[in-house]
DNA sequence: GAATTTACGTCAGCCTTGTTGACATTCCAA
DNA sequence: TTGGAATGTCAACAAGGCTGACGTAAATTC
């Protein structure tokens, strides 16, 4: 059903029609989204998982482990058979914390930084032209729908790497 | 309007940041997107897959299989899984093609139809959250900007949905 | 200084959901 | 009649989630 609106606003954007016309356009997107990277993975021996670890490491150097546990939400069983092959391929590296020495800060190595470049200009690439077919204002509409669909506690990491970032 | 930019107008939001930007929030909308089906699925014995295939069949009531497997985008062994638990548990049925006979068209039992409600409930709601939070004009955007993400093949499918629907 | 907590690693085992390959059936169409 | 398409099914496997249990070193608390 059509929603009520108030006064003469048109409150059609809101009905499930509209709803789920959004539902699925999450869906097919996000399998845009990933195909360009999944093409280069696969070739490898890598998946998303590597590429959500190198994307966040590159991101963030010198993140804890700790961190990326909670970045990626994954429990750390998960994390460490990905951060594993990473290391052993010389592609991440690790170096004990200073000032405390439990932690683990995480690093890209020269080949890292490489994949991860690989990785990002493939789904940079698609962004860009998304986003200049799209022009400026629906890209800021974009980005705010995403916002407010996002979990609070994923916002505040999103937002802090908003601010964070180089 | 802050329309686009003839000329000399700002390309900023091109830039490698912004794109960037996008990149993760897709990803951390995604999980939003995501969790409340999840939390209701992983209560019986379903999961994701499980999920999309009841969606599209609401969605296109007496759709192929073949069909549900090109939107879907799994293999046919994948997908015979989900829908065997599907049948066995009487949320789908298959009912044998009257022009081609090879051919299963899949219809929601009432039981299906109560699941996906259940379903897409949760999901909408934080959907329509988001929209309203957003505001139409981002909705606009979000929407377009998506679209734009999606392979060729895929925005076909998503536009068919479109006026298919019910 | 001892006990506890934190950060991390690891082993083992399980589940979902994707994959390939092989093969049977049914039926449309040439 | 025969080839190929649509479907189903069996078997085997892999990626990448998960839980539980255990170990170690370092920091923190008592």
């Amino acid at each position: 059903m059509v929603e009520p609106n108030s006064g003469s606003e048109s409150l059609l954007f809101l009905t499930d029609e509209q709803v789920r016309k959004g539902i699925e356009a999450m869906f097919f997107a996000y399998r845009g989204f990933t195909a360009d990277p999944d093409r280069i993975l696969e070739t490898m021996d890598y998946g998303r998982a590597h590429h959500r670890a190198v994307h966040f490491i590159n991101r963030s150097p010198g993140t804890t482990v700790g961190n990326l546990l909670t970045i990626l939400g994954v429990t750390k069983q998960s994390l460490n058979r990905v951060l594993r092959a990473l290391f052993e391929d010389g592609l991440v590296e690790a170096r004990v914390g200073k000032r405390d020495k439990r932690e683990r800060h995480l690093y890209l190595t020269a080949k890292g930084q490489d994949l991860e470049r690989s990785l990002s200009d493939a789904q940079r690439t698609r962004m860009r032209a998304a986003y200049r077919m799209a022009g400026p204002q629906a890209v800021l509409g974009f980005r705010t729908v995403l916002e407010a669909m996002m979990d609070p506690e994923m916002r505040k990491q999103y937002q802090g790497l908003k601010e964070g970032g180089a």
